[in-house]
DNA sequence: TTGTAAGCGTTATCAA
DNA sequence: TTGATAACGCTTACAA
């Protein structure tokens, strides 16, 4: 392991010199920086990260926490995300588990972007006074080292509810998140907006829990709850996830039941599988790579000292054949 | 941001007594120790990993470095690589992107754990003899410092091919990856030999690329050279991401087609998309739990210079609907 | 049981 | 333009 002394000790020169070379510095004639590089390349030098922090207090890493590697929705947030922090000069790293929360408050990254609702907000708020630099995709978060960048939710769970009751639904059941999800929170609050200020709606709330489990639950709860000839229910997944785990379970266990027909479905976030779904689900779509673009471009002005503002997500109604007009 | 430093002023103790107390070592009296401890906390004492690895030359963080994140296909993989490497007092973090390798040989991270056939071989030779360890799961690489944790790729090659002929196809199409994969090479050799080894039985190669579109293309290339008529094509597609956008094409593009009576398709890996397609995809199964677990296993095996061997991860056949019986 | 001091591999501030 | 030298924050002989 050739360190800048052993490149010193060859090249005749001092280690100051060294770094200097090794770092362009106009310092240092381009011969000596020249002869200099030669050297390194020759012994193999490969600098030592940890003592290169150590002095700088800067790592250029920026880590990602997620509740869990799953994937099945993050594949092009993280792609966003990578693309601008490559373009700014930063590794990204994908960390999970409260193991890892160590990693920023020893340094060993830059900052931190946060998509895990079981990251405790109090922790965050503690990092942030120690100075450390942070991006929440899933809270709300004042500080001055804290920048949101969320969901347009409110305008989501509207079109989404909007959209059932223009196709002629007046039964409704919302399916929510667990009850200590941000998002979840705010879906269904403009969910009971849109419903309050229409007549003749009826609305019913069903706690999910975001996953597939959730919503094999909640068919099976709605089923339970209908009689024949019932009019037609409608029902706002607050994830596509648990939207699917529904129409599983429809087709599964009451193959005479058509979902855009019988019972009339909408999920939220638009992930890969929903568009395999049979028929095609209606979701509310947003582009997950401009929202890890936007995470880590505020991440970087954050920690560069630039003036940030909390910035949101727009989202689009995506309609697909599991909504279909109520007879 | 209070150092042991700060702490051994305060206690009135020197700097070693600190860290051999913030250490749990035997050496400190527990009242000190108790004492240290207090102030500590009081000062709000975090430790800084950089200096603590520059010192140690050790992270306990291990990196695995998959080709993208796009993730469809890790989530099992990267929870069983974290379970176990948590279990041994190590930190995972995901990474991807050449931009990424540095962290290997600057020594942020103890080892690493490649999924990614973007990473050269040469580069990964080179690292192993700098002595770092490295466990891969894409490729063979003989090297002290290197330990293969790889499918059983023939065995499953070997089960899906022989499955159709069983099936009565005599006219078989294989679906391969990229050329320069090692597992699509593996499962290519697999298949000749099974069809070699019986009378009668026909099979084109198609070159895939492991996504949708190769599946695709695939599909319009079988699709155009099949008159009607002709005996029902049987393809071996060498992931299932492929063989999920070859049905996906049929039904989309010829909708008389009907997938597991007048073509048979099996796929490799059985991600969970494939339990979603219609008919259910025959596939190649295994533990992706498993596979993570073992390769972080070794991992740190290789780490303490322990004596290990490469390993195997075991296959089986899982049947659905997407292949019939040759009428 | 505790303290002194060297060293890990850099960067960066002075002087020269 | 280059060289000494002092940090950075920690671990760990070795001394007391």
């Amino acid at each position: 392991m050739a360190t800048i002394k052993d490149i010193a000790k060859q090249a005749g020169v001092s280690i100051s010199t060294v770094s200097y070379a090794l770092n362009g510095s106009p310092k240092v004639t381009p011969e000596t920086t020249e002869r200099i590089l030669a050297i390194a390349k020759e012994l193999n030098y490969i600098p030592n990260a940890a003592a290169r922090s150590l002095k700088t207090r800067e790592t250029k890493i920026i880590g990602i926490f997620l509740t869990d590697f799953s994937g099945a929705f993050y594949g092009d947030l993280l792609q966003g995300t990578k693309e601008t922090l490559t373009r700014k000069g930063y590794e990204l790293i994908v960390c999970s588990g409260k193991q890892s929360h160590w990693m920023l408050p020893e340094r060993m990254i830059d900052g931190a972007i946060i998509l895990d609702v079981t990251f405790d907000s109090e922790d965050l708020i503690r990092y942030a006074d120690r100075g450390h630099k942070l991006v929440v995709l899933d809270r709300e978060l004042a500080h001055p080292n804290i920048n949101q960048v969320l969901l347009d939710n409110k305008a989501g769970a509207t079109l989404a509810t909007e959209y059932l009751i223009e196709e002629g639904h007046r039964e409704i059941y919302a399916v929510t998140g667990p009850g200590s999800s941000y998002d979840s929170k705010q879906r269904l609050q403009a969910v009971m907006q849109v419903v309050e200020r229409t007549a003749g709606v009826q609305l019913h709330v069903i706690e999910g829990d975001f996953n597939k489990e959730g919503g094999e639950l909640a068919a099976k709860a709605i089923m339970a709850g209908r009689r024949d000839g019932q009019a037609a229910a409608a029902v706002f997944c607050f994830n596509d996830e648990m939207a699917i785990g529904m129409m599983n379970y429809i087709a599964e266990h009451h193959s005479d039941i058509q979902v855009g027909e019988h019972i009339h479905i909408i999920g939220f976030d638009n992930m890969e599988l929903a568009s395999y779904s049979q028929p095609r689900l209606s979701t509310i779509d947003y582009s997950k790579r401009k929202w890890g673009a936007l995470a880590a471009e505020q991440l970087v002005k954050l920690i560069n000292s630039d003036a940030v503002e909390n910035e949101r997500i727009y989202v689009t109604l995506l309609k697909g054949k599991s909504v279909g007009t109520s007879k």
